[in-house]
DNA sequence: AGCACGCCGACT
DNA sequence: GTCGGCGTGCTC
C-alpha cells in the first residue's frame, strides 16, 4: 500500500531533472523563448534540433533549438515543447553563431535570420483543422454566418483555418468558430505536417522466380494469348536483359517506361495483379545525376595556371584574395582548378553566383565535372529540393554546392573554400525583408569561423573589394589576357544630340546603330540591344495639361507597358488600365515618354521589318522556363536580336554576337548615388563584355547625349584603375565607403508629417550621441513614397577603426526603440539597414 | 510580425 | 443593446 511512493523517489536523478530550451523561432521577435522539455525527451533533445512549439494562443511554428538548461524561467511558466523533429540537429553550431553574429551585424532579429536560412519546407505549418461534431444539437440556433460556416464543414468533412477563413472573411473568423465551438457544433484539430517529401520514382521489376530460364519460358506459354501484356513483357525483356544477367532484374526499369498509354498502363496493372512483375518504389535525389567525366582533363592556359598558382600563394597569408580577371580571362577555369584541389584535400567548397549568372549553361558544365558529389542551390528551385540539398550537405552528400545568395545557410561544417563571382553584384545583398544582408561579406565571416578561404573575382570589382586589394587586407591577382588571344570589341560612342539636331535619329535608334544591326543580319551574326528599363515607356503625360499618370500607393510614375495596354508602378506592382482620355482635362492626346525594352521591340520591328527579335527582361521571364526559352531560341539562332535589361548584361557566352548597343548610357551615369559611376562602369563593361568572343572582334555602340563624359572614355580605355583612383579621391574627401561605415535608418509612416517628425527625432537623438559629422538627414529618398508609407532616411557614419561597434549599433537600436515606443510615434516603423547598397 | 482583447462609434 | 472598427501589447 506504500510501494508506490518509495519507487518513485528511487528513479535515477537523472530521469527527473526537468529540462529546459531556449529557442529561435522564426519570426520577427528580439529575443529567445523558453519552453519546457516533456521528460520522456530528455535524452533525445539536442541543440540545433527543430521541434514545434505554441506560440502564442493560436500559433504552432517549429523552432530551433538554441541551448539546453536546468533553469526554469522565472518570470512565466514555460510551456512544453510539442514535439521534437529531430532526431539529429538540423542546424550546426557554426550556423547557430553566425545567425547570432548576424543579427547584430545587420540589426534584426536572430528569429529572422533563421527564416531566411531556412528553406520553408523546414518550417512546419501548423494547420487548425475544422470539423464538424457529430453529436451537435441541431435545435441551437444559429447565425446565417455560423450556419453557412457549419454547412461548409459538414459537407467536407473538414475544413483548413484557411479554408474557413477565406469562405466567411478573415475578421469574423475567430469570434464565429469561437462561438460555434461554445455551441458544441464544432471540433478542432491540430495537424502538423512535415512538408518535405522526398522524391519517389515507381519502379517495375519482374518477380524473382522469373529469372530463371523455365520459368520465363513457362510465362511466354500462359502469355501466348495476351498480346498486350505479353508486349510489356518483351518491352521490359529488351530493358533489362534478364536472362543474360539475372542481377539487373533487382533494379527493375521505370514504371513509365512502361506504361506510354492507358492501355498498357491497364495492362501492367493485370501483370501486376498476376503476381508476373511487381511495383516497388526507391527515393530518387532530384537532380539528373551526371557522373563525372572520366579523366576529365582541365586545360589551363599558362597565364590561368600561373594565375591559380598566384592565389594559392596568397591564401597561405591571407584568408581572402581578389581575382580581378577581365571579361572572357577565363575565371571559371581557374575556380574549377582551385575547387577541385580543395576538394581533394577532404574539405567542403561554396560557389556563389549572382541569380541570373546560375543559368543551364553554367550548371552543365560543372556537372560534367564534378557529377552528383555537386548540389544546386537555386531559389527557382521548389522547397523540396532546397530541403534536399540542405540534408545533402549535413550527411556528406554533397561535398560541392553552387548556388545563389542564399546558399551561405546551407550547414557547412569544414568549408574550405567559398568562391564568389561576381562579388561586385548588387544581388548579393538582400534588400527587402531582414536581415539585410550581403553575402559576400557573410561568406568572409562564415570562412573565418571554419578557417576556410574566399576567392573573390570579379571583371569590375566593387570599390570596396578593390580597396581592401590595395591597402594588404586581401591577396590580389590580376588577368588582363583575354582567352584564347580574343580581342576586347572596339566601343563606339554616338552623340544622340547631335543626330538628334541633324533629324538623324529614328525614334530611338541612331543611323549607326540601326545601320550595324542592319549589316549584322546580313552577315548572319547577331546582336543584343540593352536598355536598363522596362515596360514600354516610363511614364505617359497628357500634352495638353501636363498630366502625369503616378502610383496612387508610390511617388513615382506609372510604367506604360503596351502589352495589355497597362500602367504599372513597378514599386508596389499595382497595375490599372491605361486611360483613353486623360484624367485631369479629358484630352485624348496621351503620349509615351522615354522608352523601355518593350519599345525599343517595337520600334526595331518597324525598322527592320524582317529581323526576329528576342526579349529578356522580368516581364518575359515571370513564367517559368521563360528564360530558358528565350536563351535557347537565341542561342540556336533563331533571333537575331536580344533586347534586354540587365539580365543579358551577364552569363551568357554566344559565339555569333558580335554587336552590342546600349541605350541611355546618361541614365545609368546620372543616377543620384555616390557609387553611380563605379556602377555605370561596371553595367556598360559587362555588357560590352557580350560582343565578340572568340575570334571576332566585337563591337559595342553606346549611345549618349554627352559623349564627352569622363566616364565614358574610362569604360572605352578599359581604364579601371584610373576610374578607381579618381572615385577614391571623392569617396575619402565625402567620407564615404569604403572610408567609412554606413547605416541607414529608414523612417515609414503613412502620414508624412509623422515620418518627418519621428525621424526628426531620432536624428536629434543620434546626433547627440554620436555628434554631427556621423549623423545626416533626416532626408526625403528620391521616391518618398512606397505603398502608401512616406519615406525619411538618416544615414550614419561611422570610422572604421577606434570604435565599438557593436556598442553602437546597440545603442542606435535603443535609440530606434525608444522612438518607437513614444505614443506619438507607434505607427511608425524604423528599418535599420547596415552597409546599404 | 500576427493576433487576441478591449475600448469606442454606428446601427438593429 | 450588439456588431465591428481599430489601437495596443504580448508571445516562453
Amino acid at each position: 500500500m506504500m510501494t508506490d511512493l518509495p519507487q518513485v523517489s528511487l528513479l535515477p536523478d537523472e530521469n527527473r531533472t526537468t529540462l529546459f530550451v531556449d529557442v529561435i523561432l522564426p519570426v520577427s521577435v528580439p529575443n529567445l523563448y523558453t519552453y519546457r522539455v516533456p521528460l520522456e525527451l530528455n535524452e533525445l533533445v539536442k541543440v540545433g534540433a527543430r521541434i514545434i512549439v505554441q506560440f502564442g494562443k493560436s500559433r504552432v511554428l517549429t523552432a530551433v533549438i538554441a541551448k539546453i538548461h536546468q533553469t526554469p524561467p522565472e518570470k512565466y511558466p514555460a510551456k512544453y515543447l510539442l514535439e521534437l523533429l529531430d532526431e539529429h540537429p538540423m542546424v550546426t553550431g557554426h550556423q547557430l553563431e553566425l545567425f547570432s553574429w548576424m543579427a547584430d551585424y545587420y540589426m534584426c532579429c536572430i528569429g529572422e535570420v533563421l527564416n531566411a536560412a531556412l528553406p520553408s519546407g523546414m518550417k512546419i505549418s501548423s494547420e487548425s483543422h475544422l470539423q464538424y461534431n457529430p453529436d451537435f444539437d441541431s435545435s441551437i440556433p444559429l447565425s446565417d454566418t455560423e450556419h453557412l460556416l457549419l454547412e461548409t464543414i459538414k459537407k467536407k468533412q473538414s475544413l483548413s483555418y484557411e479554408e474557413a477563413a477565406s469562405l466567411v472573411g478573415q475578421k469574423h473568423l475567430y469570434k464565429i468558430v469561437k462561438s460555434l465551438i461554445a455551441k458544441q457544433a464544432i471540433i478542432i484539430i491540430e495537424e502538423v505536417k512535415e512538408k518535405y517529401k522526398p522524391k519517389i520514382v515507381k519502379k517495375i521489376r519482374l518477380l524473382e522466380i522469373y529469372e530463371q530460364r523455365d520459368n520465363l519460358q513457362a510465362l511466354f506459354q500462359i502469355l501466348d494469348k495476351k498480346p498486350k501484356q505479353l508486349n510489356i513483357l518483351l518491352k521490359y525483356l529488351q530493358l533489362v536483359p534478364v536472362l543474360s544477367n539475372p542481377v539487373v532484374n533487382k533494379e527493375g526499369v521505370d514504371k513509365s517506361l512502361l506504361t506510354q498509354d492507358d492501355a498498357s498502363a491497364s495492362s501492367l496493372k493485370t501483370l501486376i495483379k498476376n503476381k508476373i512483375v511487381e511495383e516497388f518504389e526507391i527515393i530518387v535525389s532530384r537532380f539528373e545525376e551526371g557522373s563525372p567525366v572520366e579523366n576529365y582533363q582541365l586545360k589551363l592556359t599558362d597565364t590561368q595556371r600561373q594565375a591559380a598558382d598566384e592565389i594559392l600563394q596568397w591564401f597561405k597569408t591571407k584568408d581572402t584574395v581578389l581575382l580581378h580577371g577581365i571579361t572572357g580571362s577565363g575565371k571559371t577555369e581557374i575556380y574549377i582548378e582551385l575547387i577541385k584541389q580543395v576538394l581533394d584535400s577532404g574539405s567542403q567548397v561554396l560557389y556563389l553566383l549572382p541569380e541570373i549568372a546560375l543559368t543551364t549553361q553554367m550548371v552543365n558544365r560543372l556537372r560534367k565535372i564534378f557529377g552528383d558529389s555537386m548540389g544546386i542551390y537555386h531559389s527557382k528551385f521548389s522547397d523540396n529540393e532546397r530541403v534536399e540539398i540542405w540534408k545533402g550537405v549535413l550527411n556528406g552528400q554533397y561535398s560541392f554546392v553552387i548556388g545563389v545568395r542564399s546558399a551561405i545557410f546551407l550547414p557547412f561544417d569544414n568549408l574550405g573554400l567559398i568562391v564568389v563571382d561576381e562579388e561586385h553584384e548588387t544581388s548579393y545583398k538582400q534588400h527587402d525583408p531582414a536581415p539585410r544582408y550581403n553575402a559576400r561579406d557573410v561568406a568572409l565571416m562564415v570562412a573565418k569561423k571554419q578557417y576556410g578561404k574566399v576567392l573573390l573575382g570579379s571583371a569590375t570589382p566593387s570599390f570596396e573589394s578593390y580597396y581592401h586589394a590595395r591597402t594588404s587586407k586581401y591577396g590580389f591577382v590580376k588577368l588582363d589576357k583575354r582567352f584564347g588571344e580574343a580581342q576586347l570589341p572596339e566601343i563606339v560612342l554616338v552623340d544622340t544630340r547631335m543626330e538628334r539636331r541633324m533629324k538623324k535619329i529614328k525614334n530611338n535608334f541612331s543611323t549607326v546603330l540601326i545601320e550595324e544591326l542592319r549589316q549584322n543580319m546580313e552577315n548572319r551574326q547577331q546582336s543584343i540591344l540593352f536598355q536598363n528599363r522596362r515596360g514600354y515607356a516610363p511614364y505617359i503625360a497628357c500634352e495638353e495639361c501636363n498630366w502625369i499618370a503616378q502610383c496612387q500607393n508610390c511617388a513615382v510614375s506609372m510604367t506604360y507597358h503596351l502589352h495589355n495596354h497597362e500602367l504599372r508602378c513597378h514599386y508596389c506592382g499595382h497595375t490599372e488600365k491605361s486611360p483613353a482620355v486623360c484624367p485631369a482635362c479629358g484630352s485624348t492626346k496621351i503620349l509615351t515618354m522615354g522608352y523601355g525594352t518593350e519599345k525599343i521591340e517595337d520600334e526595331l520591328q518597324l525598322l527592320l521589318p524582317h529581323s526576329r527579335l528576342g526579349r529578356m527582361d522580368l516581364d518575359t521571364t515571370r513564367k517559368k522556363n521563360a528564360y530558358q526559352q528565350i536563351i535557347e531560341a537565341f542561342e540556336a539562332g533563331q533571333t537575331d536580336v536580344l533586347i534586354g535589361t540587365q539580365m543579358v548584361s551577364k552569363g551568357l557566352d554566344f559565339e555569333r554576337v558580335s554587336l552590342v548597343g546600349i541605350f541611355d548610357a546618361d541614365r545609368i551615369i546620372n543616377f543620384p548615388d555616390f557609387r553611380s559611376h563605379e556602377r555605370a562602369f561596371q553595367l556598360i563593361t559587362q555588357v560590352s563584355g557580350r560582343a565578340g568572343r572568340r575570334d571576332k572582334r566585337g563591337k559595342v555602340i553606346i549611345q549618349t547625349a554627352n559623349a564627352g563624359q569622363p566616364l565614358l572614355q574610362n569604360v572605352i580605355d578599359g581604364n579601371y584603375t584610373g576610374l578607381y583612383e579618381k572615385e577614391m579621391h571623392d569617396r575619402k574627401k565625402y567620407n564615404y565607403p569604403p572610408f567609412c561605415r554606413m547605416i541607414r535608418l529608414t523612417v515609414k509612416h503613412v502620414q508624412h508629417t509623422l515620418a518627418e517628425k519621428a525621424a526628426a527625432v531620432l536624428a536629434g537623438r543620434l546626433l547627440e550621441k554620436l555628434g554631427m559629422n556621423r549623423v545626416l538627414g533626416p532626408e526625403s529618398p528620391v521616391v518618398n513614397r512606397i505603398r502608401n508609407q512616406y519615406l525619411k532616411d538618416i544615414i550614419i557614419k561611422l570610422e572604421k577603426d577606434n570604435i565599438n561597434l557593436k556598442a553602437v549599433k546597440e545603442m542606435i537600436r535603443n535609440e530606434m526603440q525608444e522612438v518607437c515606443t513614444q505614443k506619438e510615434f507607434r505607427q511608425v516603423t524604423i528599418v535599420a539597414d547596415v552597409d546599404p547598397l
